[in-house]
DNA sequence: GAAAAGATTAAA
DNA sequence: TTAATCTTTTCC
């Protein structure tokens, strides 16, 4: 066990990051409780949930609307295309959501595959929360669950576009680009979010206090893409056939915000 | 307790 | 094309 120590490594550990009280690597469950509590009141299902005519523009923050629990109580494979356009939101990081990957119950590609453990316990939890994992040993990869409590299934996000705080994304991914680069690829999203493992399980459809920006993490309501483009998961080669080669990976369609390989993507 | 593999990325 | 890097899960 070389360990050198117990060091929480997070993507943007960057010394200048702006962030005061709550740090990336001091982020805890206290911290997670705290703001889950209920105290705060929103109207997660405003009258108007459709942001329209917010093409290029930041939608003004007391105007957004977060997506309500029931949003993600689907089928991983439904709620996968609905993902497209979203919004992530964490500190004054808002990342618009260009391609995803369904993973679900008997799916041999899918971390549920064997059960709950307890690093995959949040998939089988209630849809809306978040499923970080750590990949390769260093990535961190962020999955919204899906579906109804006890069903392991999760969708994968594995592109964004960056819609603000583009200071921020570059000073944790550390390259200052503005390219796709930037954000194209599971563990560029975890980076430019600024998350950890830790925040697995963590509710996305929760509002930080009074809406403002505290440091957490939600999925907001975001413009519904007009084409998409659909192909198989990358990287589950080991999966059966029938899952490696099922189209449940989802893009936008004319957006340069895609991961590689983009040759598999095709229209519906 | 040990070994293998992995929903990847960046650099050569 | 390949090294980097380390947690999770499985197997003995």
């Amino acid at each position: 066990m070389k360990r050198t120590r117990r060091f929480k490594r997070v993507a943007s550990s960057k010394p200048n990051k702006p962030i005061s009280t709550t740090t990336d690597s001091g982020h805890d469950s206290d911290t997670l409780t705290s703001r889950r509590s209920k105290s705060m009141t929103i109207r997660s299902s405003s009258p108007e949930p459709k942001i329209n005519s917010v093409p290029n523009s930041v939608p003004s923050f007391d105007k957004v609307t977060i997506m309500p629990p029931q949003f993600f109580q689907v089928d991983a494979l439904d709620l996968a295309p609905r993902l497209l356009g979203k919004l992530l939101r964490r500190d004054d990081v808002v990342l618009q959501i260009t391609e995803v990957e369904a993973y679900r119950p008997n799916d041999s590609a899918c971390h549920g595959r064997f059960g709950v453990t307890a690093r995959t316990a949040p998939v089988f939890g209630k849809g809306g929360h978040a499923y970080v994992y750590l990949c390769y040993g260093l990535h961190t990869m962020l999955n919204v669950v899906a579906d109804k409590e006890g069903v392991g299934a999760a969708v994968l996000v594995r592109s964004c576009a960056p819609v603000s705080g583009l200071k921020t994304i570059q000073q944790r991914r550390g390259q200052i680009t503005e390219k796709p680069v930037l954000l194209t690829g599971p563990g560029k999203v975890g980076q430019a979010l600024g998350i950890s493992t830790d925040w697995s399980n963590h509710p996305l459809y929760t509002p930080d206090i009074n809406g403002f920006c505290t440091g957490g993490l939600e999925l907001l309501d975001g413009p519904e893409p007009e084409k998409i483009l659909i192909g198989p998961r990358v990287g589950i080669e080991y999966a059966l056939p029938e899952h490696a080669n099922a189209l449940w990976r989802f893009a936008v369609a004319d957006t340069p915000w895609i991961s590689a390989p983009k040759n598999t993507l095709r229209p519906p």
